[in-house]
DNA sequence: TGCTTTGTATTATAAGAACTAATACAAAGC
DNA sequence: GCTTTGTATTAGTTCTTATAATACAAAGCA
Protein backbone atom coordinates (compact mmCIF):
# COMPACT_ATOMS: atom_id res chain seq x y z
CA UNK A 1 0.00 0.00 0.00
CA UNK A 2 1.24 3.43 -0.82
CA UNK A 3 1.09 5.96 1.24
CA UNK A 4 0.98 9.46 -0.07
CA UNK A 5 1.91 12.83 2.93
CA UNK A 6 0.19 16.26 2.16
CA UNK A 7 3.21 18.58 3.47
CA UNK A 8 1.06 21.33 3.22
CA UNK A 9 -2.08 19.87 5.05
CA UNK A 10 -2.94 21.11 8.59
CA UNK A 11 -3.21 17.53 9.54
CA UNK A 12 -0.40 16.05 10.93
CA UNK A 13 1.68 13.44 9.47
CA UNK A 14 1.28 10.62 12.01
CA UNK A 15 -2.45 11.08 11.41
CA UNK A 16 -2.42 11.17 7.65
CA UNK A 17 -0.41 8.25 7.67
CA UNK A 18 -2.75 6.57 10.46
CA UNK A 19 -5.89 7.48 8.56
CA UNK A 20 -5.10 6.03 5.45
CA UNK A 21 -4.53 3.10 6.94
CA UNK A 22 -7.91 2.53 8.09
CA UNK A 23 -9.43 3.75 4.99
CA UNK A 24 -6.67 0.83 3.54
CA UNK A 25 -8.34 -1.35 5.85
CA UNK A 26 -11.57 -0.61 5.41
CA UNK A 27 -12.05 -0.43 1.68
CA UNK A 28 -9.99 -4.03 1.81
CA UNK A 29 -6.30 -2.90 0.50
CA UNK A 30 -5.42 -3.92 3.58
CA UNK A 31 -6.51 -7.46 4.94
CA UNK A 32 -6.48 -8.81 8.08
CA UNK A 33 -2.95 -10.77 8.79
CA UNK A 34 -1.53 -8.74 6.17
CA UNK A 35 1.98 -7.38 7.17
CA UNK A 36 2.54 -3.65 7.17
CA UNK A 37 5.78 -1.86 6.33
CA UNK A 38 8.42 -1.96 9.14
CA UNK A 39 8.62 1.53 10.90
CA UNK A 40 12.41 2.09 9.50
CA UNK A 41 11.09 1.16 5.55
CA UNK A 42 8.08 3.47 6.08
CA UNK A 43 9.78 6.20 7.69
CA UNK A 44 12.57 5.89 4.57
CA UNK A 45 10.07 5.48 1.87
CA UNK A 46 8.32 8.50 2.76
CA UNK A 47 11.50 10.49 4.29
CA UNK A 48 10.28 10.98 7.84
CA UNK A 49 11.55 9.66 11.58
CA UNK A 50 11.13 6.53 12.51
CA UNK A 51 9.48 7.72 15.63
CA UNK A 52 7.00 9.05 13.61
CA UNK A 53 5.98 5.78 12.33
CA UNK A 54 6.55 3.96 15.32
CA UNK A 55 3.84 6.10 17.18
CA UNK A 56 1.66 5.92 14.62
CA UNK A 57 1.71 2.31 14.94
CA UNK A 58 1.41 3.00 18.53
CA UNK A 59 -1.73 5.08 18.15
CA UNK A 60 -3.14 1.83 15.94
CA UNK A 61 -2.19 -0.51 18.26
CA UNK A 62 -4.15 1.35 20.83
CA UNK A 63 -7.23 1.33 18.61
CA UNK A 64 -7.27 -2.09 17.76
CA UNK A 65 -6.75 -1.86 14.46
CA UNK A 66 -3.80 -3.88 14.28
CA UNK A 67 -1.17 -5.71 16.17
CA UNK A 68 2.92 -5.40 16.76
CA UNK A 69 5.61 -7.23 18.28
CA UNK A 70 9.06 -7.47 17.79
CA UNK A 71 8.60 -10.69 15.95
CA UNK A 72 6.38 -10.08 13.46
CA UNK A 73 6.58 -6.38 13.01
CA UNK A 74 2.79 -4.92 12.75
CA UNK A 75 -0.20 -6.62 10.97
CA UNK A 76 -3.80 -5.66 10.25
CA UNK A 77 -5.88 -7.35 13.14
CA UNK A 78 -7.99 -9.82 12.06
CA UNK A 79 -10.98 -9.35 14.38
CA UNK A 80 -11.22 -5.64 14.90
CA UNK A 81 -13.82 -5.04 17.62
CA UNK A 82 -17.09 -3.64 16.64
CA UNK A 83 -18.46 -1.30 18.88
CA UNK A 84 -21.70 -0.36 16.50
CA UNK A 85 -21.74 2.94 17.33
CA UNK A 86 -19.97 6.40 16.25
CA UNK A 87 -18.05 8.32 17.89
CA UNK A 88 -19.54 11.21 19.53
CA UNK A 89 -16.37 13.29 17.29
CA UNK A 90 -16.91 11.90 13.99
CA UNK A 91 -20.54 12.33 14.67
CA UNK A 92 -20.13 16.35 14.64
CA UNK A 93 -17.42 16.35 12.26
CA UNK A 94 -19.62 14.84 9.89
CA UNK A 95 -22.72 17.80 10.86
CA UNK A 96 -19.79 20.00 9.83
CA UNK A 97 -19.11 18.29 6.64
CA UNK A 98 -22.42 18.28 5.91
CA UNK A 99 -23.64 21.94 6.48
CA UNK A 100 -20.41 23.39 4.90
CA UNK A 101 -21.80 21.23 2.02
CA UNK A 102 -24.72 22.20 2.26
CA UNK A 103 -24.29 26.08 2.36
CA UNK A 104 -22.01 25.75 -0.74
CA UNK A 105 -25.13 24.21 -2.70
CA UNK A 106 -24.29 20.67 -2.88
CA UNK A 107 -27.28 18.12 -3.15
CA UNK A 108 -28.12 15.58 -0.37
CA UNK A 109 -28.36 13.01 -2.99
CA UNK A 110 -24.98 13.44 -3.40
CA UNK A 111 -23.44 13.12 -0.06
CA UNK A 112 -25.70 9.72 -0.06
CA UNK A 113 -23.30 9.33 -3.31
CA UNK A 114 -20.23 9.77 -1.52
CA UNK A 115 -21.77 7.02 1.35
CA UNK A 116 -21.96 4.63 -1.18
CA UNK A 117 -18.75 4.92 -2.36
CA UNK A 118 -16.66 4.61 0.31
CA UNK A 119 -18.40 2.55 2.36
CA UNK B 1 -26.76 31.49 20.06
CA UNK B 2 -24.83 29.76 22.90
CA UNK B 3 -21.67 28.87 21.77
CA UNK B 4 -20.21 26.21 24.06
CA UNK B 5 -16.25 25.13 24.32
CA UNK B 6 -15.27 21.79 24.99
CA UNK B 7 -11.87 22.61 26.76
CA UNK B 8 -10.54 19.16 26.19
CA UNK B 9 -10.86 18.94 22.22
CA UNK B 10 -8.19 18.79 20.30
CA UNK B 11 -10.05 21.64 17.93
CA UNK B 12 -8.71 25.29 18.98
CA UNK B 13 -10.86 27.16 20.17
CA UNK B 14 -11.22 29.70 17.18
CA UNK B 15 -12.28 26.49 15.28
CA UNK B 16 -14.65 25.47 17.69
CA UNK B 17 -16.36 28.75 17.20
CA UNK B 18 -16.27 28.62 13.81
CA UNK B 19 -17.79 25.22 13.54
CA UNK B 20 -20.44 25.80 15.27
CA UNK B 21 -21.25 29.22 13.90
CA UNK B 22 -21.27 27.70 10.39
CA UNK B 23 -23.28 24.59 11.53
CA UNK B 24 -25.55 27.34 13.08
CA UNK B 25 -26.53 29.26 9.69
CA UNK B 26 -27.05 25.71 7.90
CA UNK B 27 -29.46 24.82 10.28
CA UNK B 28 -31.19 28.14 9.99
CA UNK B 29 -30.56 29.13 13.87
CA UNK B 30 -28.64 31.95 12.53
CA UNK B 31 -30.63 33.76 9.93
CA UNK B 32 -29.25 35.74 7.15
CA UNK B 33 -28.14 39.29 8.17
CA UNK B 34 -28.91 38.15 11.92
CA UNK B 35 -26.31 40.14 14.01
CA UNK B 36 -23.46 37.67 15.93
CA UNK B 37 -22.29 38.87 19.28
CA UNK B 38 -19.56 41.75 19.54
CA UNK B 39 -16.16 40.06 20.31
CA UNK B 40 -15.77 41.44 23.45
CA UNK B 41 -18.97 40.41 24.30
CA UNK B 42 -18.58 36.56 22.73
CA UNK B 43 -15.24 36.88 24.36
CA UNK B 44 -16.41 37.62 27.86
CA UNK B 45 -19.61 35.10 27.77
CA UNK B 46 -16.99 31.99 26.84
CA UNK B 47 -14.09 33.34 28.90
CA UNK B 48 -11.27 33.37 26.10
CA UNK B 49 -9.33 36.40 25.07
CA UNK B 50 -11.15 39.09 22.42
CA UNK B 51 -8.62 38.35 19.77
CA UNK B 52 -9.09 34.69 19.80
CA UNK B 53 -13.14 35.47 18.71
CA UNK B 54 -11.57 38.31 16.41
CA UNK B 55 -9.71 35.86 14.48
CA UNK B 56 -12.81 33.75 14.31
CA UNK B 57 -14.62 36.68 12.95
CA UNK B 58 -11.69 37.34 10.33
CA UNK B 59 -11.90 33.43 9.32
CA UNK B 60 -15.46 33.56 8.62
CA UNK B 61 -15.33 36.78 6.69
CA UNK B 62 -12.74 35.18 4.50
CA UNK B 63 -14.73 32.59 4.46
CA UNK B 64 -17.62 34.35 3.31
CA UNK B 65 -20.29 33.47 5.60
CA UNK B 66 -20.09 36.73 7.77
CA UNK B 67 -19.69 40.64 7.13
CA UNK B 68 -17.98 42.78 9.39
CA UNK B 69 -17.38 46.59 9.83
CA UNK B 70 -16.91 48.36 12.31
CA UNK B 71 -20.76 50.32 12.49
CA UNK B 72 -22.69 47.19 13.09
CA UNK B 73 -19.88 44.49 13.85
CA UNK B 74 -20.37 41.30 12.37
CA UNK B 75 -23.48 40.12 10.59
CA UNK B 76 -24.95 36.69 8.93
CA UNK B 77 -24.36 36.83 4.89
CA UNK B 78 -27.11 37.26 3.37
CA UNK B 79 -26.31 35.76 0.43
CA UNK B 80 -23.40 33.18 0.72
CA UNK B 81 -21.66 32.00 -2.14
CA UNK B 82 -21.92 28.51 -3.36
CA UNK B 83 -19.59 26.98 -5.08
CA UNK B 84 -21.79 23.64 -5.66
CA UNK B 85 -18.53 21.36 -4.71
CA UNK B 86 -17.05 19.57 -1.71
CA UNK B 87 -13.66 20.74 -0.83
CA UNK B 88 -11.16 17.88 -1.34
CA UNK B 89 -10.36 18.14 2.11
CA UNK B 90 -14.07 17.33 3.38
CA UNK B 91 -14.54 14.52 0.98
CA UNK B 92 -11.20 12.77 2.67
CA UNK B 93 -12.50 13.93 6.35
CA UNK B 94 -15.90 11.65 5.27
CA UNK B 95 -13.73 9.10 3.97
CA UNK B 96 -12.22 8.12 7.10
CA UNK B 97 -15.43 8.80 8.98
CA UNK B 98 -16.94 6.53 6.85
CA UNK B 99 -14.31 3.73 6.93
CA UNK B 100 -14.30 4.40 10.21
CA UNK B 101 -17.81 4.01 11.45
CA UNK B 102 -18.11 0.99 8.72
CA UNK B 103 -15.27 -0.82 10.46
CA UNK B 104 -16.92 -0.32 13.80
CA UNK B 105 -20.02 -1.97 12.83
CA UNK B 106 -21.98 1.20 11.98
CA UNK B 107 -24.97 0.41 9.18
CA UNK B 108 -24.61 2.46 5.96
CA UNK B 109 -28.08 3.13 6.56
CA UNK B 110 -27.32 4.93 9.90
CA UNK B 111 -24.94 7.20 8.17
CA UNK B 112 -27.91 8.02 5.59
CA UNK B 113 -29.64 8.98 8.63
CA UNK B 114 -27.39 11.03 10.36
CA UNK B 115 -27.10 12.82 6.83
CA UNK B 116 -31.04 13.53 6.64
CA UNK B 117 -30.71 14.60 10.24
CA UNK B 118 -28.12 16.98 9.58
CA UNK B 119 -28.87 18.68 6.51
C1' DT C 1 -17.71 68.51 20.40
C1' DG C 2 -16.68 64.46 23.50
C1' DC C 3 -17.95 59.83 24.70
C1' DT C 4 -18.92 55.09 23.57
C1' DT C 5 -18.80 51.01 20.76
C1' DT C 6 -17.28 48.52 16.91
C1' DG C 7 -13.59 45.53 14.70
C1' DT C 8 -8.76 45.53 14.28
C1' DA C 9 -3.61 46.11 14.95
C1' DT C 10 0.53 45.61 17.69
C1' DT C 11 3.95 43.50 20.56
C1' DA C 12 5.28 40.33 23.69
C1' DT C 13 4.86 36.08 25.97
C1' DA C 14 3.56 31.37 27.38
C1' DA C 15 2.28 26.72 26.54
C1' DG C 16 1.73 22.75 23.99
C1' DA C 17 1.93 19.71 19.84
C1' DA C 18 4.52 17.86 16.15
C1' DC C 19 8.62 16.41 14.41
C1' DT C 20 13.44 15.48 14.23
C1' DA C 21 17.91 13.64 15.84
C1' DA C 22 20.95 10.33 17.70
C1' DT C 23 21.32 6.56 20.32
C1' DA C 24 20.21 2.52 22.86
C1' DC C 25 17.62 -1.55 24.40
C1' DA C 26 14.91 -6.08 24.51
C1' DA C 27 13.12 -9.88 21.99
C1' DA C 28 13.15 -13.05 18.47
C1' DG C 29 15.12 -15.50 14.18
C1' DC C 30 18.79 -17.32 11.67
C1' DG D 1 26.98 -13.50 17.05
C1' DC D 2 24.52 -10.92 13.83
C1' DT D 3 20.37 -8.87 12.09
C1' DT D 4 15.73 -7.15 12.41
C1' DT D 5 11.78 -5.91 14.92
C1' DG D 6 9.25 -2.34 17.77
C1' DT D 7 10.22 0.67 21.46
C1' DA D 8 12.42 3.93 24.86
C1' DT D 9 15.09 7.96 25.99
C1' DT D 10 16.70 12.61 25.89
C1' DA D 11 17.22 16.73 23.71
C1' DG D 12 16.12 20.12 20.63
C1' DT D 13 13.55 22.93 16.99
C1' DT D 14 9.58 24.77 14.88
C1' DC D 15 4.90 26.06 14.56
C1' DT D 16 0.28 26.91 16.29
C1' DT D 17 -2.69 28.50 19.66
C1' DA D 18 -3.97 31.53 23.10
C1' DT D 19 -3.27 35.19 26.26
C1' DA D 20 -2.12 39.95 27.88
C1' DA D 21 -2.18 44.79 27.69
C1' DT D 22 -2.74 48.54 24.87
C1' DA D 23 -3.92 51.36 21.21
C1' DC D 24 -6.17 52.94 16.93
C1' DA D 25 -9.76 54.21 13.27
C1' DA D 26 -14.49 54.59 12.12
C1' DA D 27 -19.05 55.34 13.08
C1' DG D 28 -23.13 56.55 16.24
C1' DC D 29 -24.95 59.42 19.51
C1' DA D 30 -25.89 62.86 23.11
Amino acid sequence: MIIRIDEYSDVPIYMQIRNQIVMGISSGELKGGEQLPTVRALALEIGINTMTVSKTYQLLKQEGYIMTDRKNGARVRDNIAQSGVISEENKTELKRIVSEARLSGVPKSELKNLIDEFY
